[in-house]
DNA sequence: GCCGTTTTCGGCCCGACTGTTTTCAGTCG
């Protein structure tokens, strides 16, 4: 039982509460450990050998015994009680875009509908519309709300994927008898919703894998275990396969299993792959095939193998590129740890400057900054400045567009900034040219530095509002704007075709964490990926850029 | 259900938008 699970039950129980209109100070109880448990250091189960549960911020006495019960026994009484009261599938309907818990309750308490199937049905049918308190539009909302989730059914995003493959291939590699491994597939491309993960696994003894695979702790379910593979159910239902091969057969194998169908027909068009026995790198391959190494990210046939025959391939950036965060969020507003905390965090990642961006007044739920607290936040990071060495830290906002695409803050309060990142955080639903409009506002302002999330999309959860792309990159380009990759493994916000787009345009890139805890700042990871899946090299990224250099953007000089 | 206290009970983030209403409840960030 890892935190994670025990925080996603503790969530659980918090929504059935809530549709039982239960205490509202109660659920948040349990909303609060449930967050708290989630951005943990230390594994819980360390912690209960040392009885620290308790320790945790959010944990009371009652939850603290419900952790350990469940530590204990794999299963929580109070928990699978009340799920008798509100089954399982009730709660999935919760994660239809635009009904929440008193919209589940009616539904379920005046049809009994208990599952989303069910629901689009009853939706289709034009049956919900007769539920006193929901009307058309709602039950339109719900049809489309179900919809986009069922294009994504099962699909899982990096966020979670990778790091959970990359931990089921270093346990494999701790048998010595397995040679090598890697995670393969669209995970390697670093797609930024997968459908599986798939890991090669090289082994003279396939019975090795199968030893070894069985004692992971995260399987759930294995289906199938024969001489070429073993597959079944991780946690979190996502679907797993190892592809077991012999050494000699490792590389020729990788490249197959990590390309896209494309990109691998095109490849091994003329030489069948078999031939590439014995090889010892992938490099060796692309080599005998007359082109450049290229980088997993780029595997598509998106016209990668016409430039590495030519040796045009970009040099992609890399994680090691990236010199600072340009948006971070601290205690000031809603993120969970000090300025230093983030910067003593951003220094051990080896960075030399960091933004503090924290939210604009008008997002209250967020703790958002008036002036006066700007200021007050400006003092601080002053004096932390003069206290740190080899570091900077910029003094910034994440600045609220509004409706009319005017800014949260006088163009006096941006001046005296060093850093301003502008983001759409209400009226979500403004047709195109509206709310394109109301982007080239902002980035028209000569105040603003970064877009931040461009697109406002939810992988999984909501669709991004349609925008004018063209007209925003083109305006971009001239205002000296950079458009920022919301490193957020939801976001992802801009795509890896705007990305390419922008650099077109020459419009710069900031690929930024969006950190609201000290963790966060590792997600950065993930908008590599994906500016990587863009095209993009570090000349195209502000913040892998020198101190001085950025500075120069930044004032738009 | 948690937390903190001039300590065991009272307080615990808010505002805008949407869709359904006919003055407001639910959802979202």
């Amino acid at each position: 039982m890892t935190n994670r699970q025990v925080a996603d039950i503790l969530n659980r129980i918090a929504d059935i509460l809530q549709i039982k209109e239960e205490n509202p100070f109660k659920i948040r109880a349990y909303r609060n450990a449930a967050q708290s448990i989630y951005y943990l250091d230390e594994d819980l189960r360390s912690l209960y050998k040392k009885d620290k549960i308790g320790d945790v911020p959010g944990v009371g006495r009652a939850v603290k015994g419900k952790i350990e019960e469940l530590l204990e026994k794999g299963s929580m009484e109070y928990y699978e009680n009340l799920l008798k009261e509100v089954p399982q599938g009730v709660l999935e309907m919760l994660s239809v875009p635009g009904i929440g818990h008193k919209m589940v309750k009616l539904i379920y308490e005046k049809t009994g509908i208990d599952n989303i199937d069910d629901l689009l049905k009853a939706a289709e049918e034009h049956r919900l519309r007769e539920i006193p308190g929901i009307g058309e539009k709602t039950e339109e909302n719900i049809k489309k709300g179900i919809e986009m989730l069922k294009k994504n059914r099962g699909k899982v995003n990096l966020g979670i994927a990778l790091p959970l493959a990359e931990k089921f291939r270093d346990f494999l590699l701790e048998d010595e008898r397995i040679l090598a491994a890697s995670v393969v597939g669209s995970l390697r491309r670093g797609k930024p919703l997968v459908n599986d993960i798939d890991i090669l696994v090289a082994a003279e003894d396939y019975l090795a894998v199968h030893e070894k695979a069985e004692q992971f702790t995260e399987i759930k379910k294995i289906n199938r275990k024969d001489k070429e593979n073993v597959s079944g159910k991780l946690i979190f239902d996502i679907d797993f396969e190892l592809i077991i091969v012999l050494p000699d057969d490792y590389y020729h194998s990788l490249v197959w299993t990590t390309g896209s169908k494309p990109h691998r027909a095109v490849l091994f068009s003329e030489i069948g792959r078999s031939s590439f026995r014995g090889a010892v790198s992938e490099k060796e391959i692309y080599e005998k095939l007359n082109m450049q190494f290229i980088p997993p990210e780029l595997r598509e046939n998106r016209g990668e193998i016409e430039k590495a025959r030519l040796n045009e391939l970009p040099v992609l950036v890399e994680l090691g590129d990236i010199k600072g965060d340009l948006h971070v969020h601290s205690d000031w507003s809603d993120g969970a740890h000090e300025i230093m905390e983030m910067v003593r965090k951003a220094k051990e990642k080896g960075y030399s400057y960091m933004a503090v961006t924290d939210h604009s007044k008008s997002l209250p739920i967020s703790g958002g900054l008036d002036e006066e607290r700007l200021l007050a936040q400006g003092r601080v990071i002053d004096d932390l400045n003069l206290k740190i060495e080899d570091f900077k830290i910029l003094k910034g906002i994440e600045v609220d567009i509004l409706k009319d695409g005017s800014l949260d803050f006088s163009d006096e309060v941006l001046e005296n900034l060093d850093i301003v990142v502008a983001s759409v955080h209400s009226n979500f639903k403004m047709d195109k040219e509206k709310q394109t409009k109301r982007i080239l506002n902002a980035i028209k302002s000569g105040k603003v530095n970064i877009i931040g999330h461009l697109t406002g999309r939810l992988l999984n959860r909501r669709s991004g509002y349609e925008l004018d792309i063209d007209g925003i990159l083109k305006t971009a380009a001239r205002y000296n704007v950079a458009l920022e990759i919301n490193s957020h493994p939801e976001r992802l916000d801009i795509d890896e075709e705007t990305a390419f787009k922008a650099k077109e345009y020459g419009v710069k890139i900031a690929i930024n964490s969006d950190a609201h805890n000290k963790e966060d700042l590792d997600l950065i990871r993930y908008g590599v990926i994906n500016a990587r899946r863009g095209w993009i090299t570090p000349d195209d990224v502000i913040n892998t850029w020198p101190y001085d250099k950025l500075v120069k953007f930044l004032k738009k000089e």
